[in-house]
DNA sequence: GACTGTGGGTCTGATACCGTACGAAGCATG
DNA sequence: CATGCTTCGTACGGTATCAGACCCACAGTC
């Protein structure tokens, strides 16, 4: 663990940044704790601050007018959010929510439009980042239409372990239920399948992942391809 | 209608630009015709033009490693194609299918980052148009997760119906079926419903729009958001 | 007018998931 | 230890959609 470096480069966003660039900007982040539950932004109103995390989990959810709501993506210290601020958009369109207590490094609205404009390289991280953004939520698109609880579970459960440190996730089967936009019972059922199978062990309010690669071999059809475009994407900037 | 107006500005996204940055980009713009089938993209392969349709829908389809589709996002002369284009990525990851014959004026790949660097005006215009349809995707995504077929056909629909002229629309159900991801037995009880409540004429490969305010109505919790945001998005650019 | 291919309607049984409800188990509080 | 709250397990009937198959209707061709 090399002391020198500031505790902001667990983002792999700001990691990426080459060193100069990342001075610049650096001023201008602030450290925050996020607690579970925490509304990062909020449907219909401004956006405040841009997050970078540094731990933690977080999802975007959107909700219909009849008040359906479903997760439409998930972000832990890989990106940022709201992706909607690079574009110049005040409002966000959605609810950002910590998921899984974390501790992230800010920045305000107007500062990164300000370096979006200012700094190529701070800008083409962001850009790429939105890039990779949008092909998990067509993958969710995707997987929504054609996958059954099983492998959608599966799926996000994968997704949540690529963001966490080790293979403990505190999450409890009325929130899942609520991500994946389906039954507090089905989700209960479904962890059975995936307990059942030896993937995961399931226990009042946390679940473990105990064997990665079969869960991924089980989830193989609905997981994979938008982790494979982020490492494409994200290799070989500069 | 002005006769010294250029038939590319039949596109919302080049109609919008300042008439001097048109002006700049006009020359590298090429008409050409596209029959239903055409892709304008493949899956993992280069990019090598820019589509701004004029007439016209396209579909942009996810395949995942077992072969299952789904439509995950829908365009017209509203937008361009391929979106990821203008991150810099020169990779497809998707399909992008013209769904009704149209026409469009394109745009080498080279060309478009050229101008997306040295045209502030263009490049503002391509980013809010990723925003807006990286919105439709997340509702995509929302609506396959929590909607049934009858509303979610009903949805597709409306969003066919504003990217053509007129009420008719030339569709197969087999083709729907492909889009929504269910079976196709499915498209065909579906479009009865919606007969059956007078909002749209269905005869052997015709669709026609017969009460769109009734369709909206039905389609309520699922069809709205993004062109509203897509409204908001586009206008009080310049 | 017969032939052929595409597109559309309908049937069967199977299954996945739903809404709802209720009870049991874990955990904190006093 | 009694209480109350959250979380989880399970059951019921109902429905939507599935997979697969089959036949019919229409449109173009020769």
């Amino acid at each position: 663990m090399a002391v020198s470096f500031p505790s902001s480069v667990r983002n792999q966003l700001l990691a990426i940044l080459p060193e100069a660039d990342y001075r610049q900007i650096a001023p201008d982040l602030e450290y925050v704790e996020l607690p579970r539950g925490l509304l990062l932004a909020k449907a219909d109103e401004a956006i405040e601050h841009v997050y970078y995390l540094t731990s933690g989990i977080g999802s975007l959810v959107a909700s219909t007018p009849e008040g359906n709501k479903a997760e439409a993506g998930i972000f832990g210290n890989e990106g940022y959010v709201p992706t909607s601020a690079a574009m110049g958009v005040e409002l966000s369109v959605y609810d950002v929510i910590m998921q899984i207590d974390g501790d992230a490094y800010r920045m305000a609205f107007g500062a990164f439009r300000k370096w979006m404009d200012e700094n190529r390289s701070f800008g083409r991280v962001m850009i790429r980042c939105i890039e990779a953004f949008s092909i998990q939520l067509t993958y969710t698109a995707v997987s929504n239409a054609v996958h059954g609880v099983d492998e959608r579970l599966a799926r996000w459960l994968l997704m949540c372990h690529d963001r966490v440190e080790g293979n403990h996730i505190p999450l409890t089967h009325e929130f899942i239920s609520l991500m994946l936009a389906v039954r507090r019972p089905s989700v209960t059922t479904s962890l059975h399948v995936l307990e059942g199978n030896g993937f995961i062990r399931s226990v009042r309010g946390h679940i473990t992942i105990r064997n990665r690669e079969a869960l991924e071999e089980f989830a193989r059809d609905a997981y994979g391809k938008p982790e494979q475009e982020y490492r494409r994407l994200m290799t070989g900037l500069f």
